[in-house]
RNA sequence: GGGCGCGUAGCUCAGCGGUAGAGCUCUCGCCUUACAAGCGAGCGGUCGCAGGUUCGAACCCUGUCGCGCCCA
């Protein structure tokens, strides 16, 4: 055992050596030769940009313990690592970088800034596979994946010229969301919508009135619209206005979409600025005037040129105002107002030339895969956002104005020719031709991170072995950036569906319940708790409030309770060792006492109940299940027994050590998926085995024993009720006191002294004028009459009875309740039945011991 | 506005039809040679509120209040 049996662990010196051994011994490689089923999970990849946050740390975590349990039950696991390149993530940084020497991507051009991009990459893109590391993920580093190597990349233009041959891309002139800081277009979800204090502006357009909250966009309106039904209007629709400000003529139509209840019921029309404008004006046939260039900045109407578009909000106000064309102004009004979920910046609706995939028929088949089962959702009731989504789904527009990512493959020529070609193909490269500006939405190429990091489009052995993957573990907040989109394209390119089970993961908040935001404060490093507790601390800390989808609070306290657990597993295993613990090579020897049979029987359970938890995605209760057996069960309350037996030596002292050998080597193995470091150093240590990690797995083999469970029970009630006794009674721990026993656990007698400081001795009958314990079937008698306050006894056994009186009564009150017989189980009526018979006995007994009391 | 989820011990949560539980916190007593990052004992809840179904409700149904999330 390293650290030469040190009182505590110290998981600084434990951690990096033995993740270099796993490395060594390629624990973490899959062996497609071996024969063994195959189990697959691909990383959700993380940003090159990133580094390792909770959230990261949580998921890792739960993945980690899925492929190590896996790997132990004889799986050829394969947990494949990546990362993802992240456009607009990267690009912003670099140019970040290149700002501060004043410099744009513009001055380097588009290849020096790529090439720089690059360098970027190779030198800081890789911080978070350190963490990683440092996490103690046991990831197949050799079949580590980018989004941008040269197999990932032929994979995206092979999906696309499919996608394009097939009609399920186009290209197509509308309104986009626009981030006039990123400079590009994103897709529908990239925006967030929050509700954010805005105005609300009626201006008077002379025969009617609009009310709007962007009075700058006023500027490109080419009609008024109202609702055809709407008496109030009627009589204007076909009319021509003066448009403020722009010396325009505008019509007013009538449009089934507006809604009359809204503002003056009347809606200013700005085809080039607005989604639901620009549909009204296709319906309609109106210009569209783009009045906003790609930073958001006025280009017409004189004074208002140059002017950013919040800047010429108020300025048209007022404008407008000084000619008495304003009617109302609301002020505050608060109402949902789109960001760029990247830069928080005001999303600016914008008429541009995009890409886009048809995303229907591809939609249908993702939500076919959910709906028949394919793909199971954990929890399930994820499947119906996932389909809620997936069945009403808007074109994806994959387009962004950015250099960095996978230029889009399309080529356009002198005379209108557009040429698509495969990633065999040789482009087109005449004078004329050139090829689109434009960059692949990242998520385009995650969508297809499932089958492209195992080697499509090739047909590679790996993909065949190990696809389609097993389990997708990742957060409920990128099922629709991701999971639906991973779906759509995966099933598009090969029959199966790219992962079996879907399991969700909640998101992980700070101690209070509260989202981690940097305006918040309370963020957390991982590394810093993992620097102060260990990696094991922080893994347990995720794992133990892990349910399906729930979000997980996490605070320092929970990691320094982890920390402790560890530091206990340390040191119960430490005791086993010290005192000759072996694991049995073939079954225990015969004389078992019944504590034995009781931890075996323990034992049993717990690994039955792990195995069932770790099937349904129930880390939490996982833990929770060993964490009772190992801390209460086995470190508490079989290690205290042991102690007799060991000091006993011989036979019994034989049968022990293996008992605590086989216990601690099972736990060890039950746990190490979880907290990997420390079970390893502790199980080599116990076993002289290699290698915790490739050990198998325990399997749930035995029966329970029921017999010794009750008596063990029931031998641990009546050390509790001594214990409290002497704790009431304030009788000093350690201080020695006589006792006789009668009745069942007579033969308990060595244990009882040993965790009671009792020294006993069986009897027939109870010699008077003794402090009477008692539990179900046994008596026993403290010699302690000069000392014992009567009356806190008296008065406790008092309320004590009472409790048994109530008890008899309710259950004595339903069993003469025909309804209750009549309707119940089985089952329930002989509870019942139980319970009033131990409550009548318990009515008796504390009768008794009161009755001794008083007069003793 | 549409949909979903949650309100259980001071805090964070489990239990989802048959005696209200855990971790942390708190109180009291202990440095008992595996562990003070520990050991022993204890306090603490009319399960948001109001109705209903049932022999029986924290659990099912209806309404209501309060939080949160997703979508528009």
């Amino acid at each position: 055992m390293p650290a030469q049996l040190a009182t505590s662990y110290d998981p600084a010196s434990v951690e990096e050596p033995t993740y270099q051994r796993w490395m060594d011994l390629g624990v973490f490689d899959p062996d497609p030769t071996s024969g063994r089923p195959p189990f697959t999970i691909v990383i959700p990849p993380p940003n090159v940009t990133g580094s390792l946050h909770l959230g990261h740390a949580f998921q890792h975590t739960l993945m980690d313990a899925l492929t190590r349990r896996k790997r132990m039950q004889g799986f050829d696991a394969l947990w494949l690592p990546g990362m993802d390149h992240a456009g607009i993530a990267t690009q912003n940084v670099v140019e970040r970088e290149l700002a501060k020497d004043g410099r744009s991507r513009r001055d380097l051009g588009r290849d020096a800034f790529v090439a720089r991009v690059w360098l970027w990459k190779e030198e800081y893109g890789g911080r978070i596979l350190g963490q990683m590391r440092r996490l103690g993920e046991g990831l197949a580093w050799s079949r580590e994946r980018f989004t941008m190597d040269e197999g990932l990349s032929r994979a995206v233009r092979t999906v696309f010229k499919r996608l394009h041959d097939d009609g399920l891309v186009y290209r197509a002139e509308r309104i986009t969301n626009w981030c006039p800081r990123c400079l590009t277009a994103l897709s529908d979800i990239e925006v967030e919508h929050r509700d954010t204090a805005g105005e609300l502006v009626w201006i008077s357009y002379g025969s009617l009135t609009v009310a709007t909250t962007r009075a700058e966009t006023m500027l490109g309106d080419t009609a008024v619209a109202v609702h055809p039904e709407d008496a109030r209007y009627r009589h204007l629709v076909g009319t021509m206005l003066d448009l403020p400000l722009t010396g325009r003529r505008i019509p007013v139509v009538a449009d089934e979409h507006v809604d009359p209840a809204f503002g003056s019921g009347a809606v200013k029309v700005t085809p080039a600025h607005d989604p639901n404008d620009f549909e009204i004006g296709l319906r309609h046939g109106l210009p569209s005037i783009s009045v906003l260039d790609e930073r958001g900045v006025v280009t017409v109407s004189g004074p208002f040129v140059g002017l950013d578009r919040l800047e010429a909000r108020p300025a048209i106000v007022a404008a407008l105002r000084e000619q008495g064309l304003i009617v109302e102004e609301q002020r505050p009004y608060v109402h949902a107002v789109g960001h760029c979920s990247r830069c928080g910046t005001v999303v600016e609706p914008r008429l541009s030339l995009q890409w886009f995939v048809r995303v229907a028929p591809l939609a249908r088949r993702a939500a076919e895969a959910v709906r028949a089962g394919e793909t199971v959702f954990v929890p399930p009731s994820m499947a119906d956002r996932y389909l809620g989504w997936v069945d009403d789904m808007h074109d994806w527009c994959i387009s962004r104005q950015l250099w960095w990512g996978h230029r889009i493959p399309v080529w356009y020529g002198p005379d209108g020719g557009v040429v698509v070609p495969g990633p065999e193909d040789q482009p087109p490269s005449g004078e004329g031709w050139v090829q689109d500006e434009d960059v692949l939405d990242t998520w385009f190429s995650s969508a297809l991170w499932p089958v492209s990091t195992l080697g499509w489009p090739d047909s590679t052995a790996d993909l065949e072995r190990y696809y389609p993957t097993d389990v997708l573990v990742t957060g409920y907040d990128i099922i629709f950036f991701w999971v639906a989109r991973m779906m759509m394209l995966c099933t598009y390119v090969r029959p199966e569906v790219p992962f079996r089970q879907v399991a969700l993961t909640g998101l992980v908040r700070d101690g209070r319940g509260r989202k981690m935001s940097k305006s918040a404060g309370n963020v957390v490093d991982p590394l810093d708790w993992m620097d102060t507790y260990g990696a094991d601390a922080l893994r347990w800390a995720l794992t133990r409030g892990a349910g399906p989808g729930v979000d997980l609070p996490v605070s320092e306290e929970a990691v320094q309770g982890s920390r402790n657990f560890v530091n206990k597993l340390w040191n119960a295993t430490r005791f086993a060792l010290l005192n000759g613990a072996t694991v049995p090579d073939d079954g225990l020897p015969d004389g078992l006492a019944v504590h034995d049979r009781w931890i075996l029987s323990r034992l049993t359970e717990v690994r039955a109940q792990v195995d069932r938890r770790y099937d349904e995605f129930e880390f939490a209760k996982v833990c929770d299940d060993l964490f009772h057996f190992a801390w209460d069960d086995l470190f508490d309350w079989y290690i205290e027994l042991a102690k007799v037996r060991l000091r006993e030596g011989g036979a019994a002292a034989e049968l022990t050590r293996a008992v605590l050998g086989l216990c601690f080597d099972t736990l060890l193995r039950l746990l190490h998926p979880v907290i990997p470091f420390v079970t390893d150093v502790l199980w080599r240590a116990l076993t002289g085995g290699t290698t915790v990690a490739t050990a198998p797995w325990p399997t749930s083999a035995g029966a329970r024993d029921r017999d010794a469970e009750t008596e063990v029970g029931r031998f641990q009630d009546l050390v509790v009720e001594v214990r409290r006794f002497r704790a009431q009674q304030g009788l000093r721990p350690g201080r020695r006191v006589a006792a006789t026993i009668v009745g069942e656990l007579a033969p308990w007698i060595p244990y009882l002294g040993a965790l009671t400081d009792l020294t006993v001795e069986a009897a027939d009958d109870l010699p008077a004028g003794h402090a009477v314990l008692a539990t179900s079937g046994t008596w026993i008698a403290l010699d302690l009459s000069g000392v014992v306050d009567r009356d806190a006894e008296i008065a406790r056994l008092g309320k004590q009875l009472a409790a048994a009186e109530r008890e008899r009564d309710q259950t004595g009150h339903r069993l003469a309740d025909d309804g209750f017989l009549g309707n119940a189980p089985d089952q329930v009526v002989a509870d019942m039945r139980r319970r009033a018979a131990a409550a009548a006995e318990a009515v008796a007994r504390l009768r008794q011991q009161l009755h001794d009391l008083t007069a003793s």
